[in-house]
DNA sequence: GGATATATTTTGACAGTTCAAAATAAATCC
DNA sequence: GGATTTATTTTGAACTGTCAAAATATATCC
């Protein structure tokens, strides 16, 4: 059974691989996302290589075995779950759920996890709009336009918030920017590193470039 | 904050200071309710002490403080919580949930369990009417009469099922012996160990003297 | 292409939790 | 009341996960 610092590092090198185009994961990254330092990792790293879940490439970064991602996936399934548990079921602030859930993913089992996810209608996403993997191991990684990239002045729907800070999620929330709503860009201004944004029937307002680069959006039908 | 072994080693200490007399859990006791070798728990002890959390008195036994008190309290109040929850809302088999309960309590926080309990409808109790500790650190130890004790004859409803093992659990929902139902003792033979019960429209069955001790009963209005 | 900056690994140490086995104290038993 | 049993404590060691700081590659930059 892998202990809690195990699924740790795992998860979190699942989710640097996934943002990397050949899947190798530099050991000072890993380090960071774990708030540990870089000896930490590597220590770690080896005794993962030596249990047969990641591969070590020495000097230049790791990568998950099949075996490691099956684990580093179904500890995400269970983080995704349980966050859209606390917020849909016990109506928990989604700017919290993600502390929250960073406990709860190493104590839940996978019975309890299955009874959750019929609890929930098996949801394809958490209240941030992040793929929960599924039963059988897969991850949509679906990339859309952020308000950073996308046209401007046609209607958004926003459908991802990658940003799990809490203070982050509160100011998006107070600006109506879940998954979900609508939006649109009314000007971009690259030299001021600002967006402008006007919900419908709302005040435009502005946010920076790398704030804009954390909210996901597609194409809105209705205006 | 507490670890997850400094939890466990406060709650069990308060599980078994409340079946003694004095509040004093010997050594041995402890250890062995926490599966460690005698010297482990002398150790971890003797660490509780430092932290002001139990008294040790040497060769004698130890003793929870005002402090080490309300922190397995709060434990135990988030192990049977979580308990009540698997049961009612997720309909999880109770046979099974102390095990999935004795994970989950150490990754709960306090804003889960407020939520937790208010969806439960602040129970008094868990499923197997073990008393649930209020936010306030109060404890309803009430004292029941058991199977092995009660009167002959009278209708009884079972209140509490004081076995966490699956298979004794099993084996009471079996025969309908969960709280709330009703039963009759129709005959206790004391030389073989045996206690004959009868449940309304049901055929008679026999269980052990000591497995009849841990179904404690309370007198019933209807026959 | 040698100097410098950056990333990674190594080394030695420590905290927390555990066990095995020896030492010690307390209780019990003729 | 001395010998024996039983409970507890001590001692020495192991394991996991961590850090600080030194050592070592690798990359970059004139």
């Amino acid at each position: 059974m892998a202990t809690i610092a195990v699924e740790n590092y795992l998860k979190h090198a699942l989710l640097l691989a996934e943002r990397s185009p050949d899947g190798l994961v530099p050991m000072g990254e890993l380090a960071s996302a774990l708030a540990v330092v870089p000896g930490t990792a590597t220590t770690m790293v080896k005794a993962l290589a030596d249990s047969g879940l990641v591969v070590h490439e020495p000097r230049r970064g790791l990568r998950l075995t099949p075996e490691g991602r099956r684990v580093a996936l179904n500890v995400l399934r269970k983080h995704r779950l349980v966050e859209t548990f606390l917020v849909n079921v016990l109506k928990m602030d989604w700017a919290q759920v993600h502390a929250e859930a960073e406990q709860l993913e190493h104590a839940i089992s996978d019975a309890v996890l299955d009874r959750l996810d019929a609890l929930l209608g098996h949801p394809a996403t958490d209240p941030h709009g992040d793929p929960i993997p599924s039963v059988e191991g897969t991850l949509n990684s679906a990339v859309y336009a952020t308000l950073a990239t996308c046209a401007t002045e046609a209607p958004l729907r926003v459908v991802r918030v990658t940003d799990q800070s809490a203070d982050f999620l509160t100011f998006a929330e107070a600006h109506g920017l879940r998954p979900g709503t609508t939006a649109r860009v009314v000007d971009r201004n690259l030299p001021a590193g600002l967006v402008t944004l006007r919900r419908p029937r709302g005040k435009p307002f502005a946010l920076s470039l790398s704030a804009a680069g954390r909210i996901w959006v597609e194409p809105a039908d209705s205006p």
